[in-house]
DNA sequence: TAAAACTGATACTATATTAATACCAGTTAA
DNA sequence: TTAACTGGTATTAATATAGTATCAGTTTTA
């Protein structure tokens, strides 16, 4: 069961990279490169969330992308719901055909209840905490300079 | 997002219909038709649960399957990781020829505390609990038989 | 003692999701 | 005008999920 896939995390890494050079242009290429993150699968992820006004681009040579955006409103919760879709429990044992009255459900009802709280804990993880984490982790070790290095082998 | 797969979900419905009838032996054909899942496909899941001693088995006519141990012992974290695997984050983001201090990622830190609650949470629901909601919910309208029309549709 | 009702085990196919790649058109700065 | 960019989209590859088929062996029962 994997809580985050590729899209997600490649997201939350451009992200943070793009939290960290906030309000200055960062290319597609360059994001790739630094973070080890396929190029073309980037530009896709990047593009999805500026239709999601997660962030802004711009054309051209000095181009690339920017945050705009207080890093404190874009939540887990967001980022999976995007690259993820909405957490769900199981079309089957709920489908309409059987359960016409879906709340009373036992099942469902215990994990509404879970899932419920899974929201509220990832919507409290925002770029912009991750990103404070991670400054303070480099501040530990100053060193070193990017996300992997800096936090990942600290 | 799934929470639950086909296999989980099937899982359940077997282990409550199990439960429903402790002590005595279920066929995979009676258990298939009467909760509508694909009779090869429980059957695969029976024997997965056999292996991980969820389940007994009797072979040959009037056999099946039986629930011998106490269904509060089986929870859905269980149920989860045999069908679904552990709960992981995101092999890619901590890979460790990048990240050789796990610990210390910050976004990891943060999901495993996410993780640890969510398991929690899913431990709590056992088989056993999920069957006492069920029979509660059959004595509020007793006249419906089995779990689907006597839960879902109540 | 043979047929019918079962499980054990495993191979196979289909479908969906995830991951990654490739390409072309258009924009902008130097 | 060219090189460094993004916008958009088509395509392929890999993997996970879902479902089917088959054959061998066991047990009850008539």
């Amino acid at each position: 069961m994997k809580v985050l896939t590729k899209n997600t995390d490649y997201a939350i890494r451009a992200l943070l990279a793009l939290a960290a050079k906030k309000g200055s242009y960062l290319s597609a290429k360059c994001i790739a490169t630094e973070h080890d993150i396929p190029y073309q699968f980037l530009r896709r992820i990047l593009q999805e969330m500026i239709r999601h006004d997660l962030i802004v681009s711009k054309e051209g040579v000095q181009g690339g992308f920017m945050m705009e955006r207080d890093p404190d409103t874009i939540s887990l919760t967001q980022l999976i719901e995007i690259f993820q879709g909405k957490v769900q429990v199981s079309e089957c044992m709920f489908r309409k055909q059987i359960c016409s009255n879906r709340a009373r459900c036992v099942l469902r009802h215990e994990i509404l209840r879970i899932e419920q709280l899974v929201q509220s804990e990832f919507e409290k993880v925002t770029i912009g905490k991750l990103h404070r984490d991670l400054e303070a982790a480099n501040q530990a070790k100053p060193q070193s300079a990017n996300i992997e290095h800096a936090v990942l082998n600290p």
